[in-house]
DNA sequence: CGCAATATTGACCACTCTCAATGAGGGTGG
DNA sequence: CCACCCTCATTGAGAGTGGTCAATATTGCG
C-alpha cells in the first residue's frame, strides 16, 4: 500500500496494470502496446478512507472507478433521505458503469474501508476503444458481465427466506474473494448489518439472527466483522435447494 | 433480408427502424446513412408465438433481439427444475445482452403472446459499431441502460412489503408503456400471475390478494389479465413511500 | 471516562406462505 | 354445440417467518 517512495514507478504501474487488467483485459486479446495506452489514462489517486465519496447521486458523469484493494458500496437515495444500498464493490470490479447512459450518476459511491481506487476518464477510455477494436470488444464484455451479476443478485432476492439471502451473499462474496486470490473462507465485512440487512432487503435484527443461527448450526465463525466460514458446501446447498423449492418446475408452455 | 419487395419497401423499413431506432439510435446521434447501415444486418422474423422460444439457457450467443410488439420472459431454471422470472420485455427493449460476455446465453428467453421480434447479429453489429463511432456510443449507453434498470429492479425487491413490489411493478409496466405510445393505464398483463409472482419473489396468492386489495381501494380495476390503472398517483406514492421507510436516513458517515 | 453508534437477544404481532377448496376460462373430443 | 377436463385465478383458514419495539451488551471515538 504505502510501498510507493522507492520502488514506486514500475510497482504501482504493474500494480495499476493488475488492477486494470483484471477488469478490462479479462482473458486476453489486448496486445503489450494497446496494455500501454490504456495504462496511460489510468489515473491512481491516494488511499481513500472509510465515508470519502467517489460521486454522489446526480454527480456529472466523467469516470470509471476500480477497486484496487479495499472495498465500496454503491447505495441510491429516495427524495426524502431513505437509503437503499444497490451494491459492494470488491478489488477487481468496476463501478459506475450505469452512468453511461444519462451521463450522471444514478447512484452513490462511498468508501467503506480504506481503499486504493482507479480513475478511468471515460472520454478517453471510449475513444481508445474507437481505435482498438479489442478493446471495445472487452468493454462490451464488461458492460455485459454487470447484467449478468446484477441478474444474479435479482436471482438471490428472490428468494425468499432471510437463510436463502445471507447464505446466498456470503457464497458470492466468498467466490468474488477466491476469483481475486484473496482468502475465500476467512475474511473481515468492511461493512455494517445496516448495510448488509438494506443490500438484502431484510431487517438488522434478522441479519443478526441469521449469523447466529448459522453459528449455532456450525456453518461458520462470526465475531463482529469477522467471518471464517466453516462449511462453505452448505451454504451452497441452502442456495442451491432454494431455487427449487418455488415454482416447481412449471413448463414455459407448449404450442 | 433487405426490404426488396414492392408493396411493403417504405412500411417495413420505417416499421423496423422505428424499432431499431427506439433501441439503438435513442437520443440521436446516428446519420441517415448509419441507420440505413444498421437496417441492413437486421432480420425481421414472422411472428412469434407464446411459448415460442428465442434461445435457452446455454445456448451459444449469436444475436440480440428487439420486442417490436408483443412481450417477452427471459428467466432461468437451477438444476433441478425451478424457474426464476428475471424480466418481462415489452416493446422497443431489447434482450440478450447479458450473454455478450461468455458467449453463452445465461437465461432462457420465451414469448408470451404474439410478437414479432427483430434479430440483430451480434458480431454484425460489433463489427459495424467499430466503423461508426457515434453507434458504438450508442451501444455502450445501451448496455449501461440495461444495468440502470436492473439497479431499478433491486430497488424493487429491495422493498419488503408484497404491496410495495407489486405497486412498483405495475408503475414500471405503466412507465414504459407510456415512453411506447402505448396506453399507461390501460393494458393487458401478457404474463400469469404465477410469473408475475417468480418475478417478485412472492407466492401466487399473495399477488393475487393484493390485486383483489388494491381494487377495494380503488386503486385499480382489475379483471383477469385486463388492468385500468384508476389511481396512478396513489401507487407511485406507496413505491415513494416505502424507501423512507426502512432505513431512516442513516447518514453514509463523514470524515 | 462517558457518550454514541453498532450488534445482539428477547417478546410480540403482523404479514405472507402454505394448504385446501371453489370458481372461471380455454381447449379438446365426443 | 355441449360436456368434460385442465389450468389459472381467487378466496379462506391456519401456521410460521420476519418485522417491530425494547432492553442490553460491546465497541469505538471524542
Amino acid at each position: 500500500m504505502r510501498a510507493r517512495k522507492v520502488i514506486s514507478f514500475d510497482t504501482i504501474r504493474v500494480a495499476c496494470k493488475n488492477c486494470t487488467l483484471a477488469a478490462l483485459c479479462l482473458p486476453r486479446g489486448l496486445t503489450p502496446e494497446d496494455v500501454e495506452q490504456l495504462d496511460g489514462i489510468v489515473k491512481r489517486s491516494k488511499p481513500l478512507h472509510r465515508g470519502d465519496s467517489l460521486f454522489c447521486q446526480g454527480d456529472p458523469f466523467r469516470s470509471l472507478f476500480v477497486v484496487k484493494t479495499g472495498s465500496i458500496k454503491t447505495y441510491a437515495t429516495g427524495p426524502e433521505g431513505g437509503e437503499q444500498v444497490l451494491g459492494f464493490h470488491l478489488p477487481g470490479e468496476l463501478i459506475g458503469l450505469d452512468a453511461i447512459e444519462k451521463g450522471v450518476h444514478a447512484c452513490s459511491a462511498t468508501v467503506l474501508e480504506t481503499s486504493a481506487i482507479c480513475e478511468i476518464p471515460f472520454a478517453q477510455l471510449e475513444s481508445l476503444s474507437n481505435r482498438i477494436p479489442s478493446l471495445q470488444h472487452q468493454l462490451y464484455r464488461l458492460l455485459s458481465k454487470e447484467i449478468g451479476q446484477d441478474a444474479e443478485m435479482l436471482l438471490l432476492l428472490g428468494k425468499k427466506s432471510a437463510e436463502e439471502r445471507l447464505a446466498g451473499f456470503l457464497v458470492s462474496l466468498s467466490r468474488r474473494l477466491r476469483q481475486r486470490g484473496l482468502s475465500a473462507t476467512d475474511f473481515y465485512l468492511s461493512m455494517s448489518r445496516h448495510e448488509i440487512a438494506s443490500y438484502l432487503g431484510l431487517a438488522v435484527e434478522t441479519v443478526s439472527r441469521v449469523f447466529s443461527r448459522f453459528h449455532e448450526e456450525g456453518f461458520l465463525e462470526v465475531e463482529r466483522k469477522h467471518i471464517q466460514l466453516r462449511d462453505l458446501t452448505a451454504l451452497e446447498s441452502i442456495v442451491a435447494k432454494a431455487m427449487m423449492d418455488h415454482h416447481p418446475g412449471s413448463k414455459p408452455a407448449q404450442p
